[in-house]
DNA sequence: GTAATTCCGA
DNA sequence: TCGGAATTAC
């Protein structure tokens, strides 16, 4: 399997810091994860479908177990522009990468020791969501960044007219309006666009969101997905190979 | 003796972590050191040419001791720019600086503390070394920060073919090979050659090598003198003016 | 464990 | 150019 190194460094820095150890499933399909955080309390969920890659080949359907802190450390040592083999051997007891460099000068070889997890067992039914919110990454970044100097939970409430952002600590509270806008084309980059059939409001801890943001490089816009009385889903798509989603259960607070 | 801040600067950096203290050499022909490391394991040695100076005037030889890191934080109040003057009293017992801005409008007068420093008596004989390799110096940086993350100690492999540095440690273990490159003029300055009468390889602890590669922003290449039985020699040209050797005794292991 | 520094992104 | 984050030294 190969692929440039810089866009398996950010799915990576986008899990590790929200999973320490995880398995990742091969199949003839792709690559996908699904794993409880380790406080248990959020969800992620990797794809990356096997034409997204240059070349792909599984022979069969593989789970290795690896430590994601490790791995992270293993794909420093990647150059971004670098080409990037990930291969097994039969025993499947580790995993090996080759980095090469653009002008061929420089191979790198690394290996990971592979390890036996004890998987969660995870099953994330699709849903039909009340409200989805469609908004600038970077953006979504900056709000959950901005917060969080202010909270320990976010508000999200998604109406028609727009999406607040809102918080409240010690100091005092903070909130932040985005309104719905059709995608003009002037800086569609920027909109924010909200499907909704019914407005719905949740309040999520703000930790969680910090590590969900650490998505947004690798994706220029991210979803909302809420639906009364169970987990938001953010999801980021990856260009033309997957996308990663987190799931996140609101907390039960006074404003609901 | 004149000089601009910016290189004196780095010159200290790149010794300071190493060398907590050591003599200073003023001869009439330049200013030299040698010294261990604290640990007494590898060893330093500097050489500025009386001639690489602006003006150098030492009247007689004199051996100062001085703290590196209190003469770092008096280079940290330099403005890269400045020109730097050194010079001392006939007692002696102070070393004084001067910086003046490019502007001359602002002068500053430092003065540092001299110690009496036993020496460690070092002597380092010339040696015809079985391998040379000539390599980018900010490449060598990045090698051993990447296998840093590796493990405690890298093997340095040289071969006509090229040189490999591999390193093996709990997490999974990783190799980097740099092909030999008669230096094409395109990108001369990455490119990796290699002098060699017999292949040779040796591992050496990464703690100091991560201390030499310290001195990559005072030169461009760094050349690594490699011969059986003896401490390797990292060598960091200081333009028109002398150079940093490093010697390191290669690890007695298995693999040798 | 804390503090400083260096590097990257806005 | 400035601020923030990550890395590294004490």
């Amino acid at each position: 399997m190969i692929e440039a190194a810089s866009i398996l460094k950010k799915i990576v820095e986008a899990l590790k810091d929200l999973i320490n150890e995880t398995n990742i499933d091969f199949s003839e399909t792709g690559i996908s994860l699904q794993a409880m955080d380790s406080s248990h309390i959020a969800l992620c969920n990797l794809l990356l479908r096997d034409d997204g890659f240059k070349t792909y080949r599984s022979d069969r359907t593989m789970t290795l177990g690896v430590n994601l802190s490790s791995l992270s450390k293993l794909l420093k040592c990647a150059g971004n522009d670098d080409e990037v083999r990930i291969f097994t051997d039969d025993d499947a007891d580790q995993l090996n990468f080759s980095f090469e460099s653009a002008n061929k000068e420089r191979v790198s070889e690394f290996t990971l020791k592979l390890m036996d997890i004890d998987a969660d067992a995870v099953d994330i039914p699709e849903m039909d969501y009340q409200a989805v919110i469609d908004m600038s990454s970077s953006e979504f970044s900056r709000i959950i960044r901005d917060l969080g100097s202010v909270g320990e939970a976010v508000m999200i409430d998604a109406t028609k007219q727009g999406v607040k952002f809102s918080s409240a600590g010690d100091a005092g509270k903070g909130s932040i309006l985005l309104k719905h806008q059709k995608s003009v084309d002037g800086d569609s980059a920027l909109a924010t666009s909200i499907e909704i059939n019914e407005p719905v409001s949740h309040s999520l801890a703000l930790k969680f969101l910090s590590n969900f943001a650490k998505a947004a490089p690798l994706a220029d816009r991210v979803s909302i997905h809420m639906i009364e009385d169970a987990p938001v889903m953010f999801e980021f798509k990856i260009s033309e190979i997957g996308h990663i989603r987190y799931y996140l259960a609101p907390q039960i607070d006074d404003d609901e």
